[in-house]
RNA sequence: GGAGAGGUGACUGAGUGGCCGAAAGUACCGGUUUUGAAAACCGGCGACGGGUUAAACCGUCCCAGGGUUCGAAUCCCUGCCUCUCCGCCA
């Protein structure tokens, strides 16, 4: 959510930033609504001012004995008129919120102009492509005779799951492993555990929530509680409606979760293998943050997820999305791309953003700042570090030999009990 | 699942229809004192919104949503959550 004041004071302004989105603002209807807003909240504010007044009066003439069915008879209509005024004004404010919600955060002034990822711009390249003196296979094929199952996955769910077996599936653990274990010692990230359901007002406050539920999957009714897709959205939730002491900042999670995406709208792409799944696991880093270290802070943390990618020598580029690519809540995203020699591409592995305020609105997400003794809203910045899954599927791609092998990389090993390789 | 108790400001906690946006204490901020700190003493200290050049001023908020009433933290209904006991259970 933007700040309403800024649309009250600076219009041309926010059409200018939504512009850079290609978003279609209807600062008209906007202003319409606004104007009417104004006129009835006064109005409303009147009304139950006079309702206090008459109500202290009555309580008074009351409590010296005088007859008090005169003033009785004089604020006879003012429920009414109260009750009307009110109304109108939660109407008025349900839809003005409604159209609030709808907007997507400001660009940072270094976003890149363009449609698609056709138009990120790469920041850096790390890591040598290793050359193979053979055709290299894809994850699939390499998966098919060390435990990659998703026709036993399809039989127990559907499509767009996997059933991993044997040193595979403790491979991804030990990736897993690795993550949590660099992020927490090394990175100054506290490790953290949150419930895998959440409720619509965790979603609404990280931004899910009105806008994309069908990216989600809905797990109950009553109460309504929904799969989440990142940990990011459990997480972050532990500040929402929270003041955070100025000793505690900034907050840094790490926490390991599944994630469940409903894939809708994704028919067709990356239906081959394990890159885009109903069901991964991720790694995900948070931080809440004031704003003059959000910047700062997005750039260490995204810097933390290229270190696993380090550690495991998986070569990789980190590319910072255009306009058009970058998500709905955050203001800034960079992407890290592992290279996938199966597919000879890079494809994404880690998705880092900093949503300065965005989400901390929603969420009523703020941080004490002692210089004023007043709260000010939170930055909130996070990260994949990394998905798990990917992981998994660029250390087998990266790792293999001619006999469809994967060696296991050095710092997976601890974490392997004694297997060097698996096929 | 059964029975009971309860949800008040950053925290503890008083408040059962008007004098309550709310006592008191803690924490916090400023001051006095002190070489400095602590203690003591004095003063300040909720959030959000409207409004204003800025103020004044006004409104909303005592878990949430409804209701009763001229008037609700206080009474009624529904929901959510927490705690205690019993049952069940990883």
């Amino acid at each position: 959510m933007l700040d309403p004041r800024l649309f009250r004071t600076d219009l041309d302004e926010v059409k200018k930033q939504l512009d850079r989105r290609s978003y279609a603002f209807d600062a008209t209807a906007y202003e319409t609504l606004e104007t009417r807003r104004k006129a009835v909240q006064i109005n409303t504010q009147e009304l139950q001012n006079e309702k206090n007044k008459s109500a202290k009066n009555i309580g008074q003439a009351k409590a010296k004995g005088e007859d008090i069915q005169p003033l009785l008879d004089q604020v006879q209509h003012l429920g009414e008129q109260l009750k009307q005024a009110e109304t109108e004004l939660a109407d008025i404010q349900n839809e003005m919120t409604a159209l609030m919600e709808a907007i997507p955060n400001f660009l940072d002034e270094v976003v890149p102009v363009g449609k698609d990822e056709q138009d990120n711009v790469e920041i850096s390249k790390w890591g040598k492509t290793p050359e193979f003196t053979f055709e290299p296979k894809d994850h699939v094929d390499l998966g098919e005779k060390i435990g990659l199952d998703f026709e036993v996955a399809a039989k127990i769910a559907s499509a767009r799951f996997a059933v991993l077996k044997g040193p595979l599936a403790r491979m991804q653990r030990a990736i897993i492993q690795l993550m949590l274990d660099m992020h927490s010692a090394e990175h100054g990230y506290s490790e953290t555990y949150v419930p895998f359901l959440v409720n619509a007002d965790s979603l609404y406050g990280t931004g899910q929530l009105p806008k994309f539920e069908a990216d989600l999957f809905k797990a109950s009714e009553d109460p309504a509680l929904y799969l989440i897709p990142t940990a990011e959205v459990p997480v972050t939730n532990i500040v929402r409606d929270v003041i955070v002491e100025a000793k505690d900042m900034p907050l840094k999670f790490v926490c390991h979760t599944p994630c469940f995406r409903s894939e809708a709208g994704a028919y067709g792409r990356d239906v081959r293998g394990m890159i885009r799944q109903h069901q991964f696991e991720k790694v995900e880093l948070v931080q809440i943050v004031t704003a003059e270290q959000s910047a700062l802070a997005h750039e260490e943390l995204t810097n933390h997820a290229e270190n696993i990618l380090k550690k495991l020598n998986l070569p990789y580029r980190k590319v910072l999305l255009c306009a058009g690519d970058t998500g709905f809540s955050s203001s800034k995203t960079y992407d890290l791309e592992v290279w996938l020699p199966g597919q000879g591409k890079y494809r994404e592995i880690s998705s880092c953003s900093n949503f300065k305020d965005f989400q901390a609105r929603r969420m009523q997400a703020r941080w004490r700042n002692p210089e004023t003794g007043k709260p000010e809203l939170v930055h909130t910045v996070n990260g994949s570090g990394l998905a798990a899954g990917r992981t998994l599927i660029a250390v087998m791609e990266n790792y293999q030999d001619e006999q469809g092998r994967i060696h296991i990389p050095e710092a997976l090993k601890p974490y392997m009990g004694g297997i060097e390789i698996i096929g």
